[in-house]
DNA sequence: TCTGGGGTCCTAGGACCC
DNA sequence: TCTGGGGTCCTAGGACCC
């Protein structure tokens, strides 16, 4: 068996572990810039709020209905996550954490077990450890555990998120029950293909011929019924290097600058290099994209990316950050507003394995001088040492109108409790 | 005024090899 | 009229996830 566990509202119950008084209240959590929203309480699920809403739209749609609005507050969530996977980890040899808020447990030789009771267990551990309630799915395979997982949180019982899917007969009703634009796996586009050949449901899904479904789509969605089917055929999932990093974002207001966005492209490129180096690897090809506002279609429209293959591998910020400078200048056409833009490096290879050029090299002693910036960073807090190209007066600030403090990392803002 | 950010995997097709 | 057979590697684009 396997056990998927998941985060009931997880950004918006991370703030309510440092919030009490807002329990039972409707919260919303804000994408970066304030933009729009991209978590709920339950309480705002039922005011209506929907998914992605524009924050300036339904800015009076909140004060008349008492939503609390929080500003992404990614350390807070983060810091939290990591506390929620670590109590998990202790309740099974293999745990593959899926998501920021999201585990799976392999629960195979746990027979002998009350499946239902241990669900419940980890339950009340996490919330009384972290203060997060969490749903638990458990079921023969992964896919399976999904959908317990969906069945646990549609249907509480007795205020306690937790299914354990037993019989052939609950695994019926199951996917009898589970729409086919609802199973993990299966986007709005597949659904729409497979409701033209009157698949309804998972089960319709199941029913399927498996060389139609390989044909059609993928041996992805062929895996996936067979999963669906009760056959283990999805696995926990070791955590692997990353294959590509990137740091992309929206301006707070429209660039049309060269310089204002070489600045903005040399922050992203440097802080993609701090994440590479973090896994010990190096790149060898980076992308930079740069593109006007497409949400406001009477404006005219540019939008470009180019690819560098570098000269030789590397990981300093100092040579990814000319690189990424090098393919701005390529792509940037002036007399545009420019809203968005973005650095993502490519073609990953362990930093202990360069294969060194005859002709042009990294610069050996950028080695050094990052591994002193990341541990300066490190101890000191991010972005303390920047590269001189960098916005040093920090002019740029994402909107973050109402963030809330980072109770758990960072010494002065963590709570203080009188007794 | 205002619209997020970061990932993965698969496939078809092209270029190349003998 | 007619044009082999068997491979590998790479990439862009499209689907999906949170």
């Amino acid at each position: 068996m396997f056990a998927l566990i998941d985060c009931n509202n997880f950004y918006a119950s991370c703030e309510r572990v440092f919030r009490p008084d807002l329990i039972g209240k409707p919260i919303v959590v804000l994408s970066n810039n304030d933009g729009c929203v991209i978590a709920r309480s339950n309480e705002a699920k039922t005011l209506g709020v929907p998914m992605g809403a524009l924050a300036f739209e339904y800015e009076s749609f909140f004060i008349q209905n008492g939503i609390h609005v929080f500003s992404a507050n990614f350390a807070l969530y983060g810091d939290m996550s990591h506390r929620v996977m670590t109590i998990l980890q202790e309740y099974s040899p293999e745990c593959e954490i899926y998501s920021i808020d999201e585990a799976f447990l392999n629960l195979n030789g746990f027979k002998h077990y009350n499946l239902q009771e241990y669900g419940l267990e980890i339950q009340k551990r996490v919330r009384k450890s972290t203060g997060i309630p969490i749903s638990v799915g458990i079921a023969p395979t992964k896919a399976l555990a999904k959908l317990a997982n969906r069945i646990a949180k549609k249907y509480p019982i007795r205020t306690t998120n937790s299914y354990v899917m037993h019989s052939e007969e609950q695994r019926i009703k199951a996917l009898k029950w589970l729409k086919i634009e609802d199973i993990w796996g299966i986007g709005r586009k597949h659904s729409i293909k497979l409701r033209e050949v009157g698949v309804k449901t998972a089960y319709d899904f199941t029913l399927l011929n498996d060389s139609w479904v390989k044909r059609n789509f993928s041996i992805v969605e062929l895996r996936l019924k067979h999963d669906l089917m009760g056959v283990q055929t999805l696995k926990i999932e070791d955590v692997k290097p990353k294959k590509n990093i990137a740091t992309t974002r929206s301006f707070e207001r429209n660039l049309t600058e060269l310089k204002d966005i070489k600045e903005r492209i040399t922050t992203f490129a440097v802080s993609c290099s701090e994440k590479l180096r973090q896994q010990h690897s190096v790149c060898t090809s980076i992308m930079v994209f740069i593109r006007t506002n497409y949400h406001r279609e009477e404006l005219e429209q540019y939008q470009n990316n180019i690819i560098l293959r570098l000269p030789f591998p590397t990981n300093s910020s100092i040579e990814l950050a000319k690189f990424a400078n090098q393919a701005l200048e390529l792509i940037f056409k002036p007399n545009f507003a420019y809203k968005k833009a973005g650095v993502i490096i490519m073609g990953f290879k362990p930093e202990d394995e360069i294969q060194l050029s005859l002709f042009e090299n990294s610069n050996p002693k950028h080695h050094f001088l990052m591994k002193t910036m990341d541990q300066i960073n490190n101890s000191l807090g991010q972005q303390k040492i920047k590269l001189a190209s960098q916005d040093l007066k920090k002019m740029w600030k994402m909107k973050q109108a109402r963030l809330s403090p980072r109770y758990t990392t960072k010494l002065s803002d963590i709570i203080i409790v009188k007794c």
